[in-house]
DNA sequence: AATAAGCGCAACCGCCTGGAC
DNA sequence: GGTCCAGGCGGTTGCGCTTAT
């Protein structure tokens, strides 16, 4: 955003209960819709994209609290492998997961792990005083060649699904690429150009 | 018991993208 | 095609809590 919030007269930091409230029923009774201007509807002090990220991150309903359990953390390890930081596609298979929650834990809980098994989590790789084998999530998905993409300006790409993870892994040259924009909201894919 | 250090999480910041005009 | 606006996203910050000394 160029002027993501005015700063003056909003409240910032931590949300009251009062405030936390306010923003419920308004949303309860008008669902989400502009951002920027629910402040001033919804009788808030605050900045538009604060609201945003207060629902998303806290109080919509299907948020999931609490600790990841060792599943979700191994999928996130997985996924993590294959996507990189998009923390929006990851949050995205694990329900009721936000992707500000699955970056933090990331962050302070699976960096940390990675680090301790040996392996980089910046690009899941053995470091060279590697005590442990390689861990599963580094492992490269088997790839059928006879999977064609749907995309059709993708045609010199071959490509599989992971079921497990429901991707689509795509390889394809970067001439194949030229002129597209990757969409950040659609079903994850991963690229091996080659 | 007091203080420092470390950690986890919520929130903020600024960039990127898509749509409307 | 260019500009502006709004939403989405990832990186970063800062506060409060917990643990160590």
């Amino acid at each position: 955003m160029r002027n993501p919030c005015d700063k003056r007269g909003t409240n910032r930091g931590a949300w009251s209960k009062e405030e936390d409230r306010k923003l419920i029923d308004y949303i309860r009774l008008h669902g989400e819709g502009c951002w920027r201007s629910l402040p001033k509807a919804a009788g808030l002090l605050r900045c538009g994209e604060s609201c945003r990220l207060r629902w998303i991150n806290y109080l919509r309903p299907d948020v999931k609290r609490g600790n990841f359990k060792e599943d979700e953390a191994d999928l996130i390890i997985k996924l993590h492998a294959l996507l990189g930081n998009r923390w929006s596609l990851i949050a995205g298979r694990l329900p009721g997961r936000t992707d500000n929650e699955v970056k933090n834990y990331w962050n302070s809980h699976l960096r940390k792990k990675l680090k301790s098994m040996g392996v980089d989590p910046d690009n899941h790789r053995l470091t060279q005083k590697a005590p442990l084998r390689r861990s599963r999530s580094s492992h490269s998905a088997s790839l059928s060649t006879d999977a064609v993409t749907s995309h059709e300006n993708m045609k010199k790409c071959s490509s599989t699904v992971l079921p497990d993870l429901n991707l689509d892994l795509t390889i394809c040259t970067p001439s194949s690429l030229e002129g597209q924009r990757l969409d950040r909201t659609a079903t994850p894919t991963l690229l091996l150009f080659h």
